[in-house]
DNA sequence: TTTATGCTTGGGAGCGCTCCCAAGGAGGGT
DNA sequence: ACCCTCCTTGGGAGCGCTCCCAAGCATAAA
């Protein structure tokens, strides 16, 4: 019969006890180097791994970490922003030697039972939540609990809250003086939904950037939904304005307008400027390449894994930490002489 | 002094056992409809979960499963393939009531510490691999341990292992013939990666294909690397032979290949026919659409979560999943009256 | 009435670990 | 030679749960 592999056993075949392995496994001192030697044969030899709901249960610390994200699910990963906030969570996590746990869902029943699965106790550590959309009651729940979390974009109750963001507002503003910078006067807006606060963000700050330079879009706003689909229908809306420049909220829905705009014949960026924002695309994907406010996701997963570790570790006073955007100019926005690359 | 909420509290307010109210929990049988209402509501009024650590240290089954994906993580996003899979896999997971675990990783000095984690004992009850490389190495340390697991895809020494896979060479050939049936006669093929199953098995389907219809590639072959850009590398290498159709391994690599056809002044379909690989790449994202044979991605995932959760249960007899392929015609192959919407 | 049968309940043991404290031994100071 | 200190080691207690068994009790059968 053989014996469970535990410390106990690791201790037993060395000669020690249980308490010694304890400790040279977690890299304790007070150890004598030859006793260390001797145990970490016998572990070598065993392959003895400490089990992990033991140490979590004795610990009480887990060494996982949940990523949420609710959304509706079917389209979460043909917009690559996702993607790139679990590879920057995940490689976070990585390095400090913790588990990511990930827990995805959509509206409807599923939510409620996936929201108390994840304050479980012992289950996770901490938990990275992402709020894209405002008055999220996920958030609340969350700060009903004690566990802690931090949230990556900007709730709308933000006060009491760890949050990472990016600077939506700056960036949408930068693009505004952007287009105005090139001689555009008759400037559209394809926003993102105004029920996110990203949304709302990107819509204020290019408003605010056309207003400092004397601009305005009058009537020329549509909001998508962030699916390409939706921005091709908006652009084709708002082409019966003769805008001359267009800044669309999400990378996506951009390609949907240069869809838009090719298919009424119209050319880009000579008879109309785009800028979006997200830089998430690769550029080479669209003809004319995009010109974008690129946010740096997977910097802010991984900051956000930093900061909720700091939250784990006691950190109480809340700190929001906001990520500058920067704008990538390429073709479609006319800036640069139009060389596109073939086509 | 608040005492910690455990199943000992529970019980004592509801004036019960421990052992009593655990039942209660697990939905066990032999407790009187009295006794469950009293403790239900204490649980209720007290916002109770089972700690999970402790649950699973004493039921030696932690409730969660754990993905890996060994990949240059860098582009692993880029292609939705992975997101489809996470989000199959998710949408199972939470169906019965399980947490996923996800565990990515690049190459280098973090794949071994990733490994030796993903079996750490008491962690996960198995682990959904996803195999990408012929000869894999995490197979074989796979089967040298006691966690159950099963493969995505087709590992080349499967016999021994649980796999679900999708029938990469029926699909492959199946776009030859169609190709074959359009009267096309200088067939090229841009390869995935030889070092990949799924790569070898949609070559030698294609060429199979293309031998039964009396056809041949010659040297009309070219290796990608999933990516888009080696998909436009090749496809320009390879007009340099006229060809007058093209099977290209990945809808990603055929975006690229679409490119290179435009940006050689020649026209899809009317000078070449392209067909290609995955059904993953929204249709309307080129122009023209894209002739694909699909794969069902999401159900790869479910069925995956549902083998695993056998082999768990202590299924030994190595199960082989295959899932079939289907072909969807849109423009790109020409087939159908080449009425691209717009363009 | 007595014995058997089943349902309900409580408590002991144990999962493998961490944390803490006490005991033993080596070494340095006086 | 002695004491005190520091390093090293072992073992008890306990984390919160599940599993098992025995005890209590009511009801049915003899």
């Amino acid at each position: 019969m053989t014996r469970p592999l535990n410390l106990e056993e690791v201790g037993r075949r060395a000669g020690v006890s249980r308490s010694t392995v304890s400790r040279v496994v977690n890299g304790g001192p007070n150890v004598s180097s030859e006793t260390k030697r001797r145990v970490e044969a016998v572990i070598a030899e065993t392959g003895y791994r400490p089990h992990a709901a033991a140490r979590s249960l004795a610990s009480n610390s887990t060494g996982v970490i949940g990523l949420v994200i609710p959304s509706a699910v079917a389209t979460l990963f043909d917009d690559p922003y996702f993607g790139r906030l679990i590879l920057g969570i995940s490689s976070a996590t990585n390095d400090v030697s913790m588990t990511l746990a990930l827990f995805l869902f959509g509206a409807g029943p599923d939510e409620s039972s996936i929201i108390s699965r994840v304050v479980t106790p012992g289950l996770v550590d901490g938990v990275i939540v992402t709020a894209t959309t405002r008055g999220d009651p996920l958030i609340d729940h969350m700060q009903g609990t004690s566990m802690p979390f931090v949230v990556v974009g900007r709730p709308d109750n933000a006060g009491s809250t760890f949050c990472v963001d990016v600077d939506n507002r700056a960036g949408a503003r930068t693009a505004a003086l952007h287009l105005a910078g090139l001689g555009r006067r008759r400037p559209a807006l394809i926003a993102a939904p105004s029920n996110t606060t990203a949304g709302v963000d990107r819509r204020n700050g290019f408003l605010e950037g056309l207003a400092e330079a004397g601009l305005s879009v009058e009537s020329r706003v549509a909001e998508g939904d962030w699916s390409q689909e939706s921005g091709r229908d908006a652009m084709a809306r708002l082409l019966a304005d003769r805008p001359d420049a267009v800044f669309v909220a999400s990378d996506r829905m951009a390609v949907g307008a240069l869809r838009a705009i090719r298919e009424a014949g119209l050319h880009c960026p000579g008879d109309i400027s785009v800028v979006s924002f997200d830089g998430i695309v690769p550029p080479d994907l669209t003809s004319p390449r995009l010109t974008s406010v690129v946010q740096p996701v997977t910097e802010v997963g991984e900051r956000a894994v930093r900061l909720l570790t700091a939250v784990i570790a006691g950190a109480s006073t809340p700190e929001h930490v906001v990520f500058p955007t920067e704008l990538a100019v390429r073709e479609s926005c006319g800036a640069t002489p139009t060389a596109e690359p073939g086509a």
